[in-house]
DNA sequence: CTGCTTTCGCTACGAGTCGTAGCGTAACTG
DNA sequence: CAGTTACGCTACGACTCGTAGCGAAAGCAG
C-alpha cells in the first residue's frame, strides 16, 4: 500500500484504483483496468522498504530517519524510494499503520473487561520503539499539513474507532448500555470516548512517561464507566 | 530563562546560577549577587530570541524553524543563539513554556464550571499556531531524549498540574468532593485526571482536528464528573 | 523472437542546514 | 587602567534533501 504516487499502481490485488484518477480526463477504461505495461514494481522492494523504515525508526528515531538510511538498509536505490512515497511523512504513515491493525476488541463478557483489555493492548503498542518514534512526530507534522493529517486519520486513527463501536455494541447486546436513541449523539459519544482513551493513554505513556499498570487501568476505567453505566 | 548552558567556564560547573538571576538553582551566593565579571549577557537579546522563536514557529512550523532563521529574525548572530541554548529543542521549550503560564484556575463556584473553564482555556491555547507547531513536536522529541523529556515536564507539563490540585481543593472546600484519605491515592488521582484532560483535549484538537465546542466540553465534563461526584 | 514500456540501481548535483572555530570589537568590573 | 566575558561576523566540513540523467533489467503485446 504505497502512497499511490503518480506512477503505476503495483500489486493491487483487487481494484487497481486507477492511479491516474487525478487527471480527470477521458477515462477510457473504467475501474478494473489493470493496465500494467512496463516492468511492474517490485513487491519485495515495498516490503523491504517498509520493514527498513520500522527498523530505522526503532533504532534512530524520527529525527535520525532519513531517506538515505532507509534506502540503503532496504538495499534499494534512493530514487526507488522517492518513486513510491513523496516524503518521509507519507512513508512513515504507511510503515506504522499496519502496527495498529493488530488491535482487537476481545468481547470478554463485560464492558469493564473489554475496556481494560483494549487499554492494555494500546499501551503495549505504545511501548514499541517504532511507535513511540513515529506517532507523535506524525501528529506534529499533521498539524501543518492538511493532506497528511487526513492520511493519518484515514490510515491510523479512524480505523481504531471500530474498537469503540464494537465494544459499545457488545455492551448494548449484554444490556450494560441502553440502545442508541439518536444517531448523531451516538457518533459524538463514540468520538469522545475514542479521543479520551487514545489521548489519555498516549499522554500517560508518551508525555508523562509513566507505565500503564493494571491498577492505573482500573482507575481509568472507573472514570469511563461512571457516567456510562449510571452507577 | 535561557537553558542555563555551560556559559563560559566550561570546566567549572560549580558556578552556575549564571546570567539570569531568577534561576531557582543552588545559588551559592545570596540572591542578587550579580558577580558577573565580564560583559553581561543581553537580556534584550534573550527576549528578542524567544519572541522570534515563537513568531517563526507560528509562521513556518516546527520543521521550518531553523537556528539561522531565528537568529536573523531576532537580529542576533547564530553563535549568540548557540551560546544560550544547545539546540532547537531546548530553545523551543523555553519559548513555549511561558505560553502555558496564562492558564488559571478560576474558582467559579462549582467543579463543573471550573473544569469547563479550564478546558476552554486549554483549547484556546492549543488553537495558537505556535502551540500547535511546537507541542507535539516537543513531545515527540522527548520520547527519545530523556533529558529533554524531563525539561518539558518540568517547564511545561507539571506546572499545569497545579490547576487540578487547585480545582480539587476548591471542590473539597465546597463539599463537592470528600477530603483526601490517602496521600498517595490523592496524587495518583491528580495524575490521572491531568492526563485525561490534557491528553483528551490535545487528541481532539491536534489529532482529530475538531473544535472544542461548549457542547463537547459539557459532554466531556460529564465523563469526568460521573465517578468523582458519585452521580 | 522483437519492440515497447516502465522500473531499477547508480552517480552526480545545487541548495540548505548543522554546529563549531577564529577573529576583532563592545561592554562591564575592579 | 587591565581583565574578563559577550557580541557580530565569516568561514568551514559534514550531512541531508530532492532531482536529473544514464544504461540495464523485467515484464507485455505483437
Amino acid at each position: 500500500m504505497p502512497a499511490a504516487q503518480p506512477p503505476a499502481t503495483p500489486e493491487s490485488p483487487e481494484s487497481p484504483a486507477r492511479t491516474t484518477a487525478e487527471q480527470a480526463g477521458p477515462a477510457p477504461e473504467p475501474a478494473g483496468a489493470a493496465r500494467a505495461k512496463g516492468r511492474p514494481r517490485s513487491a519485495a522492494a515495498d516490503r523491504a522498504i517498509l520493514d527498513a523504515t520500522r527498523e530505522t525508526l526503532a533504532e534512530l528515531g524520527w529525527g535520525g530517519l532519513t531517506m538515505g538510511h532507509v534506502a540503503s538498509r532496504a538495499k534499494v536505490a534512493k530514487t526507488t524510494l522517492y518513486r513510491r512515497w513523496p516524503s518521509k511523512n507519507e512513508l512513515v504513515v504507511d510503515a506504522v499503520a499496519s502496527l495498529f491493525d493488530d488491535l482487537v476488541m476481545p468481547d470478554l463478557g463485560s464492558l469493564r473487561a473489554d475496556i481494560e483489555a483494549v487499554v492494555a493492548q494500546f499501551a503495549a503498542l505504545l511501548d514499541r520503539p517504532e511507535t513511540q518514534a513515529a506517532l507523535l512526530a506524525l501528529f506534529a507534522e499533521g498539524t501543518r499539513d492538511r493532506q497528511l493529517r487526513y492520511r493519518i486519520r484515514e490510515a491510523i486513527v479512524d480505523p481504531q474507532k471500530r474498537l469503540v463501536r464494537q465494544g459499545r455494541a457488545a455492551a448494548q447486546a449484554r444490556g450494560e448500555l441502553g440502545p442508541d436513541t439518536d444517531d448523531a449523539a451516538a457518533r459524538a459519544e463514540v468520538d469522545i470516548i475514542f479521543d479520551t482513551i487514545a489521548g489519555t493513554v498516549e499522554h500517560r505513556v508518551l508525555v508523562s512517561g509513566e507505565p500503564i499498570t493494571p491498577e492505573w487501568t482500573r482507575r481509568f476505567t472507573d472514570l469511563l464507566l461512571g457516567p456510562l453505566i449510571g452507577c
